[in-house]
DNA sequence: CGATTGACGTACG
DNA sequence: TCGTACGCCAATC
């Protein structure tokens, strides 16, 4: 049985539940699905989202900080920010205002 | 097949 | 409080 795909999609269909203005965190994504500790699989299946359809709103994760770390990996450096303060996000300095107060979080909300 | 990296997180100093 | 080290899983070199 490859859960390793399943994984995949199961990240995949988390991230495009979260609400818009809301983002959450790899870690949470991870511990949903029961990854726990490893939430850098998490970050590698954003990786392959580019791959994936429907796309993925994977501007809407980031890591624990509010930190867009992952902005880099986007079409454009800017293009995950904007995506996001095109939401309601406001974002500064590569980091996500209010973080805790959008921070969406699968466990609590579909679990 | 072994070593390194990666969009993370936690622990320790 | 800040910086460094380690773990975890998968993919790539």
């Amino acid at each position: 049985m490859k859960r390793n795909e399943d994984f995949f999609l199961q990240v995949y269909a988390v991230v495009r539940l979260i609400p818009e203005g809301r983002v959450t965190s790899y870690g949470a994504i991870a511990k949903y699905l029961g990854t726990g500790k490893s939430a850098r699989v998490v970050g590698w299946a954003m990786n392959n989202a580019h791959n994936v359809t429907p796309s993925v709103p994977a501007h809407r994760v980031v890591n624990r900080n509010g930190m867009l770390t992952g902005k880099h990996h986007f079409a454009g450096p800017d293009l995950m920010q904007s995506l996001l303060e095109q939401e309601g996000i406001k974002v500064k300095d590569d980091q996500v205002q209010n973080f805790k107060e959008i921070y969406w979080n699968p466990v609590d909300e579909l679990l």
